[in-house]
DNA sequence: TATGAATGAGGGTTCATTCAT
DNA sequence: TATGAATGAACCCTCATTCAT
């Protein structure tokens, strides 16, 4: 008996692995990755849990498979904005800009992956894995840096300090702060953080 | 009920639980709030899982004299450097310089009051009560404004991002990371987030 | 939660839940309701535990089952026999010879219901709510004494007697007395304590 | 080291036995045996847990002390009563009467037996062993089935019937019945039921 | 493809009991 | 006498996982 969590492709198949992904995300979201149960997860998606473990070969996996959801929908959305253009501090501000605009579209994409991200009980396999996928946000610091756009800092001090104060945004729009708003205050914090002194 | 796990006082009964919070700390910081079982405190202090539940009285008990036992320690160590000058900008640095040499000082403690306080389930009582006792970071922001010596932001998503940025170097120096040098790259960044703009 | 414990109604389903209300009475009439846990009747019933917590939310609900179960039974053997007659006496007689009947054929049934509504721990939801379904006693009594056929007594205290004497009956029923005899030493007691003094 | 819980008869052992029979009681008869723990019996008499253990070896025993003390209590108050006549009649309307002034007088005591014998699972040693110290109700009914005053009924059926109304009446007069009341009213109940038919 | 059934590990908690002081 | 400390068994419950259908 072939085992449909690896080689089988149909129609169907991907349409539920695509519908369980997206409840996890909704799940993960509201509940956290603990009680982000398989039964949770089954029954917000309306299956039985066996659906689950048919189509996930465990836990792990299907958050795995959340994980690699949600990067190939920043990929997407994010990436190109940001390549738009060389100058770094275009860049970055293409970076903050559209990664709070991303956050905005998908709220509980993003913070299921935080909440993976942040328990270290959760189950997931990779973690550096994707992070390359996205836009490297150290490299584009490094380039203001040379090019005398922006001062003289630890450029992955400055990009660990960036993502987390994008994470916390996170959590206010989630909760329905103006987004407008968030932009505008988070782009004159980063900006003044990386600027030149005057 | 007489329970040793309210009243009792004795030297034996303090110390004991003294180890307990200690242990918790780590353990909690180690693994997460879901994984610090009690079986697994009792394990890594060295005794039973009836110990545990003896001094005190279940699990939220624990973890909230943990919390308790953080915010008395960074009570003390913190407050009273941010208090001893009035100008805010001053007060901000002892307030990001004095957060890292604590966080310093007690990785592991601080690290497991953000792992409490970010985790949706773990139980604890409180909250909002201890919070008071530490330094209002929005106050200094505030009046720093006011007083012209910060440009006019949002305070309250300056806050948050400044203590989010905290929160990532506390990572960054849990895995060993230069204290001088994250003292002075986090001064930096969250001055120049901060000062009025050339 | 799709949970076969609400739900699920399959023969197998079914059939365990059957299985395990019969072994859950017969566990409960032999050790009370604290010492039947569920390891218990698992173990009773040659299963694992976990089929019963499986088959059952928890043990509130296993013994609700249990309750309602019993109740069904006296329902369905009791309830008709009392209301072949109108009068009164004849009424109560077949509810005492009934009841007898009853015990006789459902000695542990019966002993748990008892057993279940005793204890005040014991977790049910219900109690009042299937009491009614059962021929109320103190209506019989009550009719009686309107009648003349009975004396003059307080039908409430009459009922309470009437039902803890069926209580001890049950008691040697089920170590085996002669039911023939209950029967007539039953009624006699019963007639005696309610008819007219000569 | 002797201990105390076999030889020692000092005055302070022997009150601090009294005090926690007497607690035990009253636990036992609001609570049920079930919880009535060590630890809340050791609560509510205003001691630690390890007084108890210290006093009585084990749960068991302390159980059984209350056992012996209600019995002592019922011999002294009723049985004199039951032997003043030589009539069967009147020594069954004494018991009668009788059980029911000692329930209105110890209520928590004569519950508290009742608790105790009716939960399989209690633990103690005797039961049968003091049953004799009281007056045997079923010498009283064989007399008077002897002497022509009663019908002829099986005694013992006739004892445990009235011991069952006995309890159920404790029942009552627990939740406050008018004790006159209930004295006529089950005295005629048993008066009717033994006496010999018109 | 789906699912009902079963299992067993592990979690938190309560408690009687033992023991040294 | 008294008690604080510790222990371990037992309880109920939740869950991820396996398996046969």
């Amino acid at each position: 008996m072939p085992s449909p969590r690896t080689d089988n492709d149909t129609f169907i198949h991907r349409a539920r692995r695509t519908q369980l992904v997206d409840t996890a995300i909704a799940v993960i979201a509201d509940l956290g990755t603990d009680r982000a149960t398989i039964s949770r997860i089954a029954a917000h998606a309306g299956v039985t849990r066996g659906v689950v473990t048919y189509h996930f070969r465990d836990r792990t996996s299907l958050f795995d498979a959340v994980v690699a959801h949600v990067y190939e929908l920043a990929h997407r959305e994010l990436d190109t904005r940001v390549h738009t253009t060389n100058d770094p501090r275009e860049s970055l501000r293409e970076f903050i800009i559209g990664s709070l605009d991303f956050y905005a579209d998908h709220p509980a994409a993003m913070a299921a992956l935080s909440a993976i991200y942040r328990s270290p009980d959760t189950p997931r396999s990779d973690r550096a894995e994707h992070r390359s996928e996205i836009t490297d946000l150290q490299d584009i610091l490094v380039a203001g840096t040379k090019s005398g756009q922006f001062r003289d800092f630890d450029p992955s001090v400055m990009a660990d300090t960036i993502r987390a104060a994008l994470d916390a945004a996170l959590v206010r729009i989630r909760s329905g702060t103006d987004i407008v708003g968030e932009k505008r205050e988070l782009w004159a914090i980063v900006d003044g953080a990386t600027r030149i002194t005057g």
